[in-house]
DNA sequence: AATGAATGAGACTTCATTCAT
DNA sequence: CATGAATGAAGTCTCATTCAT
């Protein structure tokens, strides 16, 4: 890390008083993803303009263009950025499960959560589809197998049963969308100012366990408190 | 040069041969809104500029304004304006079942097919949640206030058991996420070149009827054919 | 030219009054087209930006995308624009000649002439060479050709001897060359302020009858006096 | 950390081994000049980016700003750093001339031929008109003066008659200005691929001798062959 | 009501130059 | 002296909107 002229005291000194240059470098970059994000969060991509990421960076306008090559780089690179911290928050808190519907209960949960401490990322997540297109193509494949990778597990365990294997990816599908839908409702849209209402995630984890219809009677199962 | 005074004869002949003054003004309306639907199911809202839409309306940019206050104004109007029709179609194909559940499935196949037909309402419909966003709002509210009622019809015939009226929203928004996510797939990815295939209508209504998880054995049932 | 609506007494009265819409249009592009001349003339193409066009042309910035798709299509159209008058002006004068060489002062002092009217155009056509090569390309071809013609049929005549066919070329290069370099050092350089020097004249038309060395006694000819 | 002064010894050792410090910065100097000729020969002036420069040069960007304390500062040394170097290399050719009429062409060869081997010097010197207009004109300048010194001593040999000590000057211009447009033609525009045709030469030299018009039939006279 | 030329705010982007390391 | 990140002025271009015809 350390630049080759650099002694071990030098390196010393310099971790205590002042950022190496490729330090700061690094740190400028941040400095812009961080603020995009923020700018595509408050305003979306249409609003977030190099002079207000560049603001929001502290960084002059010329900055910008010695790290993206245009806007629509800096766009392409925002979601992959900040996609990878949210899978690995979620699966850390979904291999806490013992069964995989748990496992989806903790997962859903996770993905709520993360929202809700990152609330930017929604818009970053969702609008790429319109501005960044390949970039929301790949993070939407990527969660997809993710989800496709579980529940071709739980159906080898025999937790699911009676679907096909080309039918999993619709089931994914499923997931997602619900998902998506329910962190709009609940989330976005309160501000992300509530907790996620256990009602939702029970009707949610219900579903999968017994459908809709003609379901079976609720059995005596422990349930998450709210 | 002509007088602006109709007599009866001139308004007989304009009654055979000339639209009147009100339905021309009518048709130039729709026009402009069915270009606009086009383009930006074409290239989105984005893109989605005023001389496209007068070019594909066949009017001159100027005319927009005696129609429209401003871009924004049309962008508001697009989606309530088409959302009418899809929702009737839509109904009109689920009241043709006996059961809720046959309803559903009737439901999302017509969905399905509704934008199979109208391939520029995808984009129409789901930019507008960046683009106009109150329509979208408005038009969320309606399909998700049809699928409450439906839900809760099908909760007092009891048809859907084990739920909470509290509850009720949440199914609803998943359904909502659920096909969105599925016709973006099987549907706009492909071009809607392709039927929705009969694995992924099943997917879905067998998770509607068992879940996923623990599910009773696949009852004897009719399945739709494909 | 007038709109197929007019009647001949719109026509006329629009003669007296105000200049039809076509006219207008017209008339802005001539004036985006003269401003840039000038502009160029003054100071170059490098700094002959839109706003110093535009500004005086008298136009707003906007206005010059409704004429030119870029600065560079009105850079590559600014020397046509002109290049045919001056072309047309020295053939003209150059007719006036009996003989060949006549024709070839004639129309060496036209050029001078134009210029000296015509400040503007020495940058416009010189630059062009950097900043629309094509333009200058095409202009400097036909140059080229008007002196290869000219040269051939003096040699026809007989007026021209001791020149292959093949080397009429190199010829006519050499008097655009001569022609550049003269009128850049007593025209453009004194700001075409004064008239073109009768030394020069008479030195040009010299070499073209006798050459440099070794040359006969000037014969016994009027000369156009200084 | 090695101390600025310099013993003995480590000065005999640089003496062998390195460069000295003046040396070095002379050097570099050199390669930015010769960078910013090749640049401005590949590119031209106006895409001759500090950037471009100085990544030939093989130096860092801030480096150039301890050289040139512009970039027009560079265009400006840039003509005169070559321009000796072009001036020496045909006075030497053409001193090997016995009469002046010889040494003219043995001068016009020998620039073609300069040309041809430093190719990047065409735009260097001609697009200076533009770029570096002060350096431009002093190079003009001295080219010129050599042209009239040529001159005047061939009219005091009685080499060239029938011409005013003030119509000298216009006889140098033109042989700049048919040197300039013979070679753009003959040289660049071919890029410098051929050699300078010989037809084309006899045309200059005839011309020299004889004029175009009512010319002398041609004395029996040894040639260069081609 | 229809038209399309005129407009200017504002966006993105380039690049010579500065300066701290 | 070498470096390269930071900077901001300035340029080109787009496009929604206005308005005279």
């Amino acid at each position: 890390m350390a630049t080759s002229t650099s002694t071990a005291l030098t390196t010393l000194i310099r971790r205590r008083n002042k950022p190496t240059r490729a330090q700061k470098v690094e740190r400028t970059r941040a400095a812009l993803l961080d603020a995009a994000a923020q700018v595509v969060g408050d305003v979306g991509y249409v609003e977030a303009s190099i002079t207000a990421i560049t603001a929001r960076a502290g960084v002059g306008q010329g900055t910008f263009y010695n790290y993206f090559d245009s806007r629509q780089e800096l766009f392409d690179q925002l979601l992959p950025a900040i996609s990878q911290q949210m899978l690995d928050f979620i699966k850390q808190r979904g291999d806490a499960a013992g069964e995989e519907q748990q496992r989806e209960e903790l997962s859903f949960r996770a993905f709520f959560d993360f929202l809700s401490e990152h609330p930017e990322f929604f818009r970053v997540m969702y609008e790429a589809e319109i501005f960044a297109p390949q970039a929301y193509e790949q993070h939407t494949e990527m969660v997809l197998n993710g989800f496709v990778r579980i529940l071709t597990k739980a159906r080898s365990k025999g937790e699911i049963k009676g679907y096909d294997a080309a039918q999993i990816e619709a089931l994914g599908l499923i997931l997602m969308g619900a998902r998506h839908y329910l962190c709009q409702r609940y989330g976005r849209q309160t501000g992300w100012k509530e907790r996620l209402p256990e009602k939702v995630v029970s009707a949610y984890m219900r579903l999968l366990r017994h459908g809709l219809y003609g379901a079976a009677p609720e059995p005596a199962r422990k349930r998450n408190a709210g």
